[in-house]
DNA sequence: GAGAGCTCCAATGTATACACTGATTACGAG
DNA sequence: CTCGTAATCAGTGTATACATTGGAGCTCTC
């Protein structure tokens, strides 16, 4: 594999899991040094991240983006559109193996939560699996660069959202609801069950996100616009 | 300016205007040498490319990347989803001011469509400004991220449909109901004009495009995917 | 003559040297 | 002590040299 897409997964990972928390400042030549690579790939791959929305390149040095409040609604809102519109389309034309198998599992889904926390990363690659299946059955390219890019800014937000049982027992029926709606090949039921889903999904999100001004903080403070993860000094 | 920016915009311009052709294989030292600079800020000008879908990276040597009738209606299907959200929060949270003064830039398109040739520029950049404007009326990061590069690839089905000025008449009374419909605060009437906007547009597009495998195709060609613009030697 | 293997080369991937820019800090004048 | 200016330097931008790889064409064998 090559050294710069290496490098680009490696950074890539540890931002997605607040390995690199926001603010942090990526340096060619710190990160090439880390890396173990020079800094021509390190480049490439923090060409990348910037084109992917998870860093800043505003002047001198890249910058890990923050995610605040009014991020998460705006991410949620950029998932609704295109979320429902793929939900849709994989309603009408998917193939109905791949949602079969989705579904079966699903129905699982209740035992493996009340595993507690070795049940979690099954859960989550059932509904990773439904991502990528509604993906495939839209058929749809255009549509499914979108989606890659706002599952990436997802995986950021799911870290920050407390996992409690119960909600994730209800996006487990959410989640066959759309099934149900993509076998039946109702078109306008798996849009709007999505729709739902993710109305639910980002009320559970934004309570339990840790909050970006506080009540107390001051008007200088919230001018500044706060965001979730550290400030930089 | 930096180098490789102005690389990126060259090549990305001609890509849009057509004069470089799809299949037009850009080899990095090839384009160094034409466009006065080093590899190094062709290699970046050239991910960035990839990145925006505008050349294909598999394997050796940049290709750039072919429209085909079904990427038409991918494109599409995408901007619907993408478009009709934009509309239906510009209408929620847009300035009404930007509109106004739209709407009467698009009251004299007709007069614009009058002229033929020279009116075209001129009408296409209030579309261009309405774009934008529902953009930012918008306020939403990610989706302005999804809508700009949506925006690319339409400007290159722009240049395959035939512009006659009966359809851009039309078309341009479809965006004065969308620009009333936000002024309005109508979002549902917004997100639905916006659709019946594009449903039209599509419909011209499809009727004007070239054919991407003519009726006397052999088989094999039609196996191959047909693509509109040349087919590589 | 056909096929497999090999050789050579062209093009990309990576490293590093050099250029430039903007920010910071130290110094001096007021 | 403060403000302005200049010098320094850290860090990015660009060019180029070197490494590697994948493929095309040739040859040799069967």
């Amino acid at each position: 594999m090559r050294a710069s897409d290496r490098a680009y997964r490696t950074l890539r990972t540890e931002i997605l899991d607040g390995t690199l928390e926001p603010g942090t400042v990526l340096q060619e030549v710190e990160q090439s040094t880390r890396l173990g690579v020079s800094r021509t790939p390190v480049r490439e791959a923090l060409r990348q991240l910037v084109a992917d929305g998870l860093v800043d390149a505003s002047g001198r040095g890249a910058v890990v983006t923050a995610v605040s409040r009014d991020d998460i609604v705006s991410l949620y809102e950029l998932r609704e559109a295109l979320e429902a519109k793929a939900a849709a389309l994989a309603a009408q034309r998917g193939e109905a193996i791949p949602f079969l198998l989705i579904r079966d599992r699903l129905l699982g889904a209740p035992q493996l939560l009340a595993q507690g926390e070795p049940g979690l990363a099954p859960y989550f690659e059932i509904v990773d699996d439904l991502d990528d299946a509604i993906e495939e059955a839209a058929g749809n390219p255009f549509l499914a660069t979108a989606l890659r890019s706002v599952q990436l800014h997802s995986a950021r937000i799911r870290r920050l959202s407390r996992h409690n049982p119960e909600r994730l027992r209800a996006a487990a029926g959410e989640h066959l609801l759309i099934v149900e709606a993509i076998l039946a090949r109702d078109a306008e039921l798996a849009s709007h069950a999505t729709h739902v889903h993710l109305h639910m999904s980002l009320t559970n999100a934004l309570a339990t996100a840790p909050a970006d001004a506080p009540a107390g903080t001051s008007a200088s403070d919230a001018d500044e616009g706060a965001t979730l993860g550290p400030r930089v000094a």
